[in-house]
DNA sequence: GACAAACCTGACGCAGGCGTCACGTTTTGT
DNA sequence: ACAAAACGTGACGCCTGCGTCAGGTTTGTC
């Protein structure tokens, strides 16, 4: 045991008390335990218990942290989306072409999908149940976020008249689709999936453009 | 009670005994509620109890017509699939170029869902349940036979060379999408939803083309 | 009209989830 | 080193769902 110097730092890790990080470790255990469970048997189907089981915590210890299984999913959400939201976003802004716009969105998308491939198989699985919930789409507000997007370059110019809602909701399920078909692969193309879905998008909407004379 | 005649065939209803008929109307008084329930409350969290209080039967009646929950989702789907997959089939097989191909499909396919909203319910809700469940996606195999007939249009050189697989799922997914607001207004609008989608894909299908050579 | 088969019924035993709480242990501040 | 606060623990009472089955009721048959 060496006590080389009377420095008050401790030479731990991370820099605060135990309880603050036995706190967050914990709480991220009921998370991943939770983002398994949700992802394999469905939120709906889940337990409090079957959470608690992929931990090596106690029952009593869960509602110390959570009240009940539905805040753990809004937890889940909402720890992903701020980053997934502002990626996606700060990507799409950076296009200067409605062909960058588009096709740089994706990229983000699906690169956020394929660091997080539990998040995706949750997503994936509960889609229904989260909408229902949060009575928006899946993920935070992505389609949302998009849909302004599409209105701004509506007002700018850049893109035809369409209902920006619509426009999103499509563009979201058409890539939420091949995002999952990519990520079945084992070396998923990123690039690929990219390149087709902006192909689509992008002779989408000069079809649209084109049909709106 | 006039006994006008004495023909041997009963003037009923349904031609059948009265057994018959109760076990049809049991039958389907177990699927109506469990379409209720499943596209309330979802498949996961919904219990055989609660299916039964939607019927005015006793639980053991339930275990007369079904094992468990899971195989009243199987009957739900499998009763309402090989209609609506072929009536969208002929559609799409009735169109003799790309853009009626596409269009006479996404009609097919949103007309069917305007017919029965209840199903849509389901689906909407429990689409990652049933893609899990039966290793397919929702609604039978609606995108299978897509990508079949996408691979028809290929080999017939009416489509560019694209991954079958992907834009099935590209068109199922943005379709649904575009079918579920579609169906959130208290007047849809098939034809514009129709003519919406099929602008995206039959511009999207130009572009990939273009970008084949 | 009467019997048998088919069917419906709901109470039953079992299993497991829920949220709590009294207790023991660990951490913190002094 | 000690006391107090904070936290972890798991057994407990309650409740609800599961699938079954013995008994009652309805339907078909002769």
């Amino acid at each position: 045991m060496p006590d080389h110097a009377t420095t008050t730092a401790p030479i731990e890790d991370p820099p605060a008390g135990k309880r603050e990080r036995t706190k967050a470790a914990n709480r991220q255990a009921i998370l991943d335990a939770a983002t398994e469970v949700f992802g394999e048997i469905g939120y709906g189907a889940a337990t409090v218990r079957d959470i608690v089981r992929g931990t090596d915590l106690a029952t009593g210890t869960f509602y110390n942290y959570f009240p009940d299984k539905e805040s753990v999913l809004r937890a889940i959400l909402e720890d992903a989306a701020p980053d997934a939201r502002a990626r996606v976003r700060a990507a799409r802004l950076r296009g200067e072409t409605v062909e960058e716009f588009i096709a740089n969105g994706f990229r983000a998308y699906y690169e956020f999908l394929v660091e997080d491939r539990r998040l995706l198989a949750v997503l994936r699985r509960n889609a229904g149940t989260i909408r229902s919930m949060f009575d928006e789409p899946a993920l935070g507000s992505a389609t949302e976020d998009l849909a302004a997007d599409i209105r701004m370059g509506i007002a700018a110019g850049y893109l035809p008249a369409v209902d920006a809602e619509v426009l999103a909701g499509a563009m979201v399920g058409a890539g939420f689709e091949i995002g999952v078909r990519m990520l079945d692969d084992d070396t998923p193309d990123v690039d690929a999936a990219v390149a087709f879905v902006s192909a689509i998008f992008i002779g989408g909407l000069q079809e649209l453009e084109r049909r709106a004379d």
